[in-house]
DNA sequence: AATTAGCACTCATCTCCATTGAGTGCTAAC
DNA sequence: GTTAGCACTCAATGGAGATGAGTGCTAATT
């Protein structure tokens, strides 16, 4: 990428990439040379395409067929060519309009989200909650199943339910679950998890000697309840679409993709790749590192309230995908999601 | 199916069938009398295969190929071939042990036994959760999100989670719900929803006079909380098996296949059928009536603890699947996911 | 009367081969 | 520096012929 183009190669770069996401199939010279006018014979044009195949931003798939850009050439195509355009006022109502949020639980959202992000883009969108340990504590409850055996329910400050179901002491008497769970809602409220953990460690390591009773049942029953790993939870949408991308089209490719999307610890882990960044990231083919997903590009954005809860949001698409039309709906759509879920912090 | 066959015919149609299920090509004569001893020329297995063809149990691709079974064989070969051996021991303790449900939240139970249903039979899991119609109330919560807006979280008996936003009145404060979750706590315990939805709708007519506040707010919350339709919850699993399979190898099969998956609605609505019934069901083919799964039979039981909660469980292959392997073990999982919904109920 | 051997026939599949045409690289002229 | 001209490459298309698995029918066999 070290490389500078000067204009006219970044003009045709620029067109090539642009005419092979519209068509899926190796662009020419004498294409180019007549549908943009850049007062260029197709000869001229053919020197051009030489010397960035030279660079490795161009390669063609055998002799006698046009050039499509390799994943060098689109990385170089979103770093230096691709303008993302905001979107207007009406787009953004548009956009906007498509979303019905209304009385929905956090999982209805999540789907939601998903599901336009995919209608939108025509690629697949995908939707990961916001993290458990980046949520904050709102309420616990626990109810005794079998003996020994309590469900542990925990809501987040934004309404993210999750449930757990753990080992305890099976002498607790049901009053004593619910002295203990008023104990841990008056005590963990309005922290972090994290800072939930710290504590909880903190009162761990002090209270080997104290007597109280409660606290040390609550705190032994909060360590099991919110101390070990919570599986991340992923919405996959119009995977059927990335199928009718001419870029899959064979079954062995198909079948690839759908284990791929089945099995969703992988897009999770290519998530969470981005789950530190601030605005759109773009995650261009082999760069996935994933052979499960060769040829697939990512585009996602993380999405927050303003307590810290993040999730992320984005659109898995071939690497032809339209960057510039999909970049600003995933970036709107996590301005959007984060804006709903302050929405639903408890207004005191 | 009215037509009863001799024993030739249906020793034939029986090989026909067994071995297009083993090798998914169309049978022909030649295969049938080297292969099985019935001491027939290729000649008069032919006849037989003309007769057969006649009454519409196969049919040839073309004129040089050999016989496959039609759906009305398949049908044929379920109604009055198919021999279902019940598993021996071993087999089914080799069953109980592919099953993990220790310290598992219903959901997870739902999946993994999906995953373990489509990894035994390769084909595609299906498991619909108990519906929430079908279950029993042990526990509700309500939690303030904003204002005028609660989130309503459900347990059943078995422990299966539900939650749901529903709008309130906002002068309602956190101690007003927890009085009025008590009061429903242990008005309503034990009883179905049915039966819950019964008692609200005789307290609504009786309470038109009644000045206990406390006791109209709980019957207008848990009106909005428990009267409304609650999607069922569906888990699909191993699509990727399913394009693995012959017939649906062309990309557009795979892709419809993918989109009849994506759309739960579809698969609810096929299982539902099933839902009255007691003991294993199959459907085959056609009559699914749903042209986007055209070419799968279903193979479907139900559980159920003893207390109600009503869910599905089955396998959805192509209908060339193999009926005599996968029956026993839908038929057993679902007896055993019967016996863990019974241990999550409180034992008091 | 049921069974089967024999045979002509059908038709999907495969291979070979020629044709086509889009696109290239190179060279020489502008 | 640009471009016209030209030989060359190679995937894709389509037709011809060979192959072979399988059938239906008929006549001979048991």
């Amino acid at each position: 990428m070290a490389e500078t183009l000067n204009e006219r190669s970044q003009n045709i770069l620029e067109a090539i990439v642009e005419d092979y996401i519209a068509s899926a199939e190796p662009i020419g010279s004498r294409a180019i040379s007549r549908k943009h006018d850049f007062h260029l014979s197709p000869a001229s044009v053919r020197n051009v395409m030489a010397d960035l195949e030279e660079m490795g931003l161009l390669c063609s798939p055998h002799t006698s067929a046009g050039r499509i850009p390799t994943e060098k050439g689109f990385q170089y195509y979103i770093d230096t060519l691709l303008d993302v355009r905001t979107l207007n006022r009406s787009e953004k109502e548009n956009l906007r309009n498509s979303y019905r949020f209304q009385n929905m639980r956090m999982e209805d959202i999540m789907q939601e989200v998903g599901r336009v992000l995919s209608g939108l883009s025509q690629y697949t969108g995908l939707v990961m909650a916001p993290k458990f340990i980046s949520t904050v504590f709102r309420q616990i409850e626990f109810i005794r199943l079998s003996q020994g055996r309590l469900l542990m329910i925990y809501v987040s400050e934004t309404g993210l339910v999750q449930n757990k179901v753990i080992e305890a002491d099976p002498t607790l008497t049901t009053s004593d679950l619910e002295r203990i769970s008023n104990y841990l809602n008056s005590e963990l409220n309005g922290l972090s998890i994290q800072e939930v953990r710290e504590k909880l460690n903190r009162e761990l390591q002090e209270d080997r000697i104290s007597y109280d009773k409660l606290k040390e049942q609550a705190l032994c029953l909060s360590c099991a309840a919110l101390q070990g790993e919570v599986e991340d939870q992923l919405y996959v949408s119009g995977a059927s679409l990335m199928l009718g991308q001419p870029e899959f089209s064979t079954p062995e490719q198909m079948q690839r993709l759908v284990q791929a999307f089945e099995s969703k610890k992988l897009l999770i882990e290519l998530l969470d790749r981005g789950h530190s960044a601030q605005g759109v990231q773009i995650f261009v083919g082999s760069e996935s590192s994933q052979i499960d997903l060769e040829g697939c590009s990512l585009i996602t954005s993380n999405f927050s309230n303003q307590k810290g809860a993040i999730g992320t949001l984005g659109v898995i698409g071939p690497v032809r995908m339209n960057y510039s039309q999909v970049v600003p709906i995933v970036d709107f759509t996590a301005q959007l999601v984060s804006r709903v879920l302050d929405r639903e912090i408890k207004q005191n």
